[in-house]
DNA sequence: GATGAATGAGACTTCATTCAT
DNA sequence: AATGAATGAAGTCTCATTCAT
């Protein structure tokens, strides 16, 4: 559990990264953010890297929250499912949009395996639950002929591409509305 | 033009990028790299971010030799403009691998306006080229709906993170085999 | 207020630029008369402007607190006033010989307007307090003839000579005693 | 004997103090000014200091076929030739403004006692100068009881604080007109 | 829980100068 | 006479972190 300086913690530094990138991410910026000194810091965190691991598991975490088990789901049509689970996605980002940029930019995390290794796990899972509800989408001509892999390339890369553009624009635009429509788009190409 | 140590830093700056990220490059590193002093740099190139504008230039200049002119191409069917376009896209990644680390970390351009001006530049004019081609494909009904805004997300979002993959992968696949069939994939679903 | 640290380095850095110049007023000269390092400098000034900013300040308050003030000395003959206003700064600098360098070397402010305009502010301050005083002299026939402004060029020009001479001679003459003679042979002969 | 390229060199180098103060004064730009490389300066100058030096010698030298030397004047008043001496010290720095920042700033010259010496020793052959006309001005009851040495101080010290001055404020003023008001007004307070 | 003080390592950059050509 | 290339020393400053209090 976290605590709520380390809350808070956690917040101003997403904030930091969102607003100034990497460079701007200092123990010292995050210090003067949240109106202690610099060691003080250290008494909730071991490390910088230690900090970003937890926005990473946070990240996780507030992810599961906001979708339900696949388990719950199994009634529902494929196609609905994929509906939802990127309405979900959309949703997270317009609830947390200072989140994006951590977790796009990979960067970050380069030079430190134990992060590398969270941000591959929390990919991997969202495209293994995608591949999973593509296999399920009832299979049309066209679909056999597919891969489930290039499918999921298509589907997570224009979302990657969306809500970045969203974010470079300053969120000008509904993330939503557009998210919906491009899955839309997206679904009826394979039917 | 370029002197040969001039483009021996480039080479030497691009790489370092690919292999130890932003926070990697440094002048120090780079020197290192090259065997030369750290201020011997400066003879060859007036700042770090002159370095990283070269590159840009670069980049740009080498994209222009690898595909023909949209004017040569008038009497090509959209569709095959659109499959070469992106063949020399894969091409010139699979040809300059370490290029993809800087064209994709844009984060390294971020406190720079005049390099952030310039990826921005680049990035609008592929977009443009794919907007015009997909206006000329040749509509059939499902075309007809879908706004060529979105269709240009799916296909630079999924060749992008396609790409990506490869990268991360260490290049453990054949770029130009698998965007080939990325390509063809999408333009099978728009028929 | 400027905590013991602060007034060290303040002491220190003026020490410096009366001994080795601009050129050896150096944060790592700084740190290594102060006996600690160089970044432990900025935990306490930041930046090198800063501490010739607060020099600056020091000089100014300082020289407030040896002169009293105008009001006080309504009463006083003008002549009397100017003998004590000149022997406050010789006094100043006989306590203060190494502020000597800092405030004759208006060459180390030039590339910083926020410094040159404090000196400027000095010096006028202390240029209108005599032109005040001059007015006031009681006028006999070759001084109504006289423009002040000449004649503080007179006062001021040969004060700043005899000031520096002394410092250039290492202070080998007593500078309150020769201030005073030169004050007094200029005030003889406007009588 | 100076080449032309020595002199080239010592012009540009007397703008640059000028311009710049002593940090601008670098072999950079100083090339830069002359528009050869940087080692081309080593060609006509053993090092920087010796660029200071010959500069130093230039202006004793221009000093020297500006004024008559002494033994010419003997038979003129000793006022004469006391307005004679500064109206050339006036003219000389109108003609050459660019070099008061060079005789001003001797700070430039502080680590150097080869330059030290130099610039002390045209102060003092100015001064000599001076001090002996000053002994043979007719000597009223004033001036007998005054000390030539602060005289020499009060006539130096306004001059200089004139010429600076007028070189602070851009040359906005005519520095022969007032240069001679201000000896004018000396002159008459020692009658 | 927090902080003031400090630091080793390292960032980018400039400087006067040298050397081979 | 000139230059392209290079460099050791030094410049200011930032960073993540530690330690005593």
């Amino acid at each position: 559990m976290l605590s709520e300086r380390q809350q808070q913690i956690i917040v101003a530094s997403v904030g930091l990264i969102d607003e100034k990138g990497i460079q701007g991410f200092t123990i010292k910026n995050l210090s003067r953010e949240i109106g202690i000194s610099e060691p003080g810091i250290y008494r909730h965190f071991d490390s910088k890297v230690m900090i970003l691991s937890t926005i990473l598991d946070t990240f996780k975490q507030k992810m599961n929250g906001y979708y339900k088990s696949p388990e719950n789901n199994k009634d529902i049509p494929a196609e609905e499912q994929i509906i939802e689970f990127f309405t979900m996605i959309f949703g997270f980002f317009t609830a947390n949009p200072a989140l994006v940029s951590v977790i796009f930019a990979e960067e970050i995390f380069q030079n430190e395996p134990t992060l590398t290794s969270k941000v591959l796990e929390i990919q991997e899972t969202n495209e293994t639950i995608i591949k999973e509800m593509l296999k399920n989408l009832s299979l049309n001509s066209k679909l056999s002929n597919i891969e489930p892999e290039i499918l999921t390339i298509v589907l997570f890369g224009s979302v990657r591409l969306l809500v970045r553009k969203w974010k470079m624009s300053n969120y000008s635009f509904n993330l939503m509305q557009k998210g919906e429509k491009l899955i839309d788009t997206i679904l009826n190409l394979l039917r």
